[in-house]
DNA sequence: AGCACGCCGACT
DNA sequence: GTCGGCGTGCTC
């Protein structure tokens, strides 16, 4: 990415009757004229527009364009009571567009995502001590004015009548009755209550001369006030938090503010905990599992700067910071900050665009870095830190593989004698054992035995998967379930159902089996209703509720496990085959992620690896632990197929309930390769996408490959304009998409 | 995104 | 004749 465009100019004042140019969030391709309202306006303010019989949300983009019939034009109809989008903002969200082939009111949506953007800022009634007596004292109004006094340490606390209700163990009844004599006094606060401020020379832990030294350099970063990207990396329980902290230290200590993404709701908690004993304050929150109220707090506190820091998910990068001054992306490598839906951008990216604009530092920290982080290290973009000592005692593990071509092993099971005694060993000394197994469920394949019949998703080109603790048939594409039949749907057969290949509940089985004393658990997504309920049993296992711990993806995601020593993993080679281009690395980070879990405690850990080829490079680098060696090799493969980080490309999803219909626009799509041809690119496809059919929509995959320095979205902008699409078929386009398929 | 306009088939 | 299907186009 370039990130070399300048700012745009700064805000212009307009006053009533002016023509400003306003971007909206309705679908149009353009900026429409307005009249600036009585009182005037400024860029960025957020404004309502009349747009034929409705009010739209916009914003103001800049001076009216004048194009327009000047007697058509209409008068903005109200400035929000809401900050305004900064001009890094606006420019941020212009080049995210460019860049993503997003329509500008989608970025716009995003970064307004706030529930009654625009209202009148809530109040709410507030109850404090006041100086009367109550003309008679009962048992109830005693425990409610006791409750009040006693937590009267000099700032009159003030509580919602609910609160004291509840607290005091009577009903708002006796509150009310209260109020008569004075001895309470009742008034409005506002519902948008600012964050405490984190306090920046709080004292913090003590820091290893590796850690002292990573969190200087940031810190020095930080001091010239301008863009960077550092790469910090260290291995799991190195102690990255600490030294990133440091960073968000000296940034609140310059008044700047700070996001922190994290890949997983998940890990939020046990973050802000670590946040509040550094700073002495929880820090803002912004993920899906935020309520409304505060959704709306925050985005409001952030606008006004009186939010200092905010944790969340990818989306909190659209916030509206008003002084931005560092962005961590922990985890930096995680899939999960590109998502496969609805708007596609990486986040990972868009915070270093982002940072660009605000003159913000970056820092992604990981233990196993992306390539094109490594790359950007190499290339001299981003400066790098690595903490390569362990946190305390604990090392990294030693890794083994298992040669499953030597192994002794009945078909139908997985746990191969070599991890079964290392298990057994573990088991005596009263230590956990982790087995990983990138499946859900009991098992990939439900097959009939009589006619040969697998069942498949009646939405999707997809196996349902047996879900035997629930007794069900699941489709992990669209989520259908059905219960578990007895008879073939195909042939009518009884009794011939067989469960084929091994899910984590299918390893929960043999592993029990084989040692029915041991106290076995599964990890899986799906077994849990919600982040808290997979957190609690998280914490229960770490504390040894578990002798055996079954696991799917999940737990290679910074989870602590103590007492665990040794890690199996069921399958190494799963993710090294189908054409992926990423296989190499994904699969190379997630063993290395994975085998992290074990010996971060006293113990020394060890990393056993099922595979059956165990010559294999990917594996190879992993047993060596010569990561520096993997990436040279990874990179070199890259830059000679001409594939990211060397060279670009762009992937396009068409979907739609028309299987003939659908490729014949991929197939109109490919013909009409002009404007990708003028530019040196290269179009495949179309071709069925690797799920061609999601909840009955039939899918279809185009691929685009050019050159690194070849202006590849405005090709594609032209190009697709060319051809008309169905009304019917949909259209997504990936730039940088993380599998090729 | 909505909402109007408009041009074809099935009905009171 | 007219009601209504949703394709096309406009909104400052």
């Amino acid at each position: 990415m370039l990130f070399s465009d300048p700012l745009p100019p700064n805000e212009t004042a307009f006053a009533q009757g002016d023509l400003v140019a306003v971007q909206t969030t309705q679908p149009l391709d353009r900026t429409l004229d307005y009249r600036a309202p009585e009182g005037g306006c400024r860029t960025g303010d957020l404004v309502e527009v009349p747009l034929g019989p409705r009010r739209v949300l916009g914003c103001v983009w800049g001076p009216g364009r004048g194009d327009f019939d000047l007697s058509k034009i209409r008068a903005v109809a109200r400035v929000l009571d809401e900050a305004p989008l900064d001009a890094a903002m606006r420019a941020f969200l212009e080049k995210a567009s460019a860049y993503t082939l997003t329509p500008m009111p989608v970025m716009l949506r995003l970064a307004t995502r706030c529930p009654d953007l625009g209202a009148a800022p809530g109040m709410r009634r507030i109850y404090r001590r006041g100086p009367g007596e109550p003309a008679r004292m009962t048992e109830a109004r005693g425990r409610v004015l006791d409750l009040m006094d006693e937590l009267d340490d000099g700032g009159a606390p003030a509580f919602t009548l609910s609160e004291l209700a509840s607290l005091s163990g009577t009903s708002t009844a006796v509150v009310k009755g209260l109020l008569k004599g004075g001895a309470i006094a009742e008034e409005e606060a506002p519902r948008d209550l600012p964050f405490p401020a984190l306090d920046p020379q709080h004292p913090g832990k003590a820091l290893t001369s590796d850690q002292s030294a990573g969190a200087e350099a940031l810190r020095t970063a930080l001091r010239s006030g301008r863009y960077g990207t550092t790469l910090l990396k260290g291995v799991t329980g190195s102690g990255k938090t600490e030294v990133y902290l440091e960073a968000v230290a000296e940034a609140l200590a310059q008044g700047r503010q700070v996001l922190v993404l994290l890949p997983e709701i998940a890990l939020t908690s046990e973050f802000i905990f670590r946040v509040e004993a550094r700073f002495g304050t929880r820090p803002a929150e912004w993920h899906s599992g935020v309520t409304q109220t505060e959704r709306r707090r925050v985005w409001r506190m952030v606008g006004r700067h009186e939010a200092q820091m905010v944790v969340g998910a990818r989306s909190a990068l659209f916030l509206p910071f008003s002084d931005l001054g560092l962005i961590v992306v922990d985890e930096e490598h995680d899939q999960s900050y590109k998502q496969e839906e609805t708007v596609l951008y990486n986040a990972r990216d868009m915070a270093v665009l982002r940072a660009s604009f605000s003159g913000a530092q970056v820092v992604l920290a990981s233990a196993t870095p992306s390539l094109e982080s490594w790359v950007n290290v190499q290339a001299g973009k981003y400066a790098r830190i690595d903490l390569a000592s362990r946190y305390g005692p604990a090392r990294m593990p030693a890794m083994k593989a298992v040669d499953m071509r030597d192994e002794d092993l009945p078909s139908g099971r997985w746990i191969s004698p070599t991890l079964v005694q290392g298990i057994a060993a573990r088991l005596e000394r009263k230590e956990q054992s982790l087995l990983f197994l990138n499946r859900r469920g009991y098992a990939p394949v439900t097959l009939c035995r009589a006619c040969g019949h697998q069942i498949a998703c009646p939405h999707c080109d997809a196996r349902m998967v047996e879900h035997r603790f629930r007794g069900r048939l699941m489709c992990h594409q669209c989520g259908e379930t059905r219960p578990m039949p007895v008879e073939c749907p195909s042939c009518g057969v009884e009794g011939k159902l067989a469960a084929v290949g091994p899910g984590v509940e299918r390893m929960a089985e043999e592993a029990q089996a084989l040692f029915p004393e041991a106290r076995v658990t599964v990890l899986s997504s799906d077994l849990f209703s919600s982040a808290r309920a997979l957190k609690a049993r998280v914490a229960e296992i770490a504390a040894g509720a578990a002798d055996i711990v079954i696991g799917t993806q999940l737990v290679a995601k910074g989870h602590n496990f103590p007492l665990l020593t040794l890690v199996g993993v069921i399958d190494a080679d799963l993710g090294l085959q189908g054409s992926d281009l990423r296989a190499a690395e994904k699969t190379f980070q997630m063993m290395r992620q994975v085998a992290g879990r074990a010996g971060r405690a006293e113990a020394p850990g060890e990393a056993l690896l099922q595979t059956f080829q165990p010559e294999h490079p990917v594996i190879r680098a992993i047993l060596s632990g010569d990561e520096e060696g993997f990436w040279a090799a990874e990179a070199a493969a890259r830059r000679a197929a001409g594939v990211p980080p060397y060279g670009r490309m762009a992937g396009l999803v068409l979907s739609g309930p028309d299987v003939q219909e659908v490729f014949d626009f991929g197939a109109a799509l490919a013909r009409a390769d002009g404007p990708l041809r003028r530019i040196g690119a290269q179009v495949f496809g179309p071709a069925p996408a690797p799920i061609a059919r999601v909840r009955g929509r039939h899918r279809v995959r185009l691929l685009v490959k050019a050159e690194r320095s070849a202006p590849l979205q405005a090709a594609l902008a032209d190009w697709v304009a060319q051809v008309r699409q169905p009304g019917a078929v949909r259209l997504s386009i990936d730039i940088d998409p993380q599998s090729f398929l």
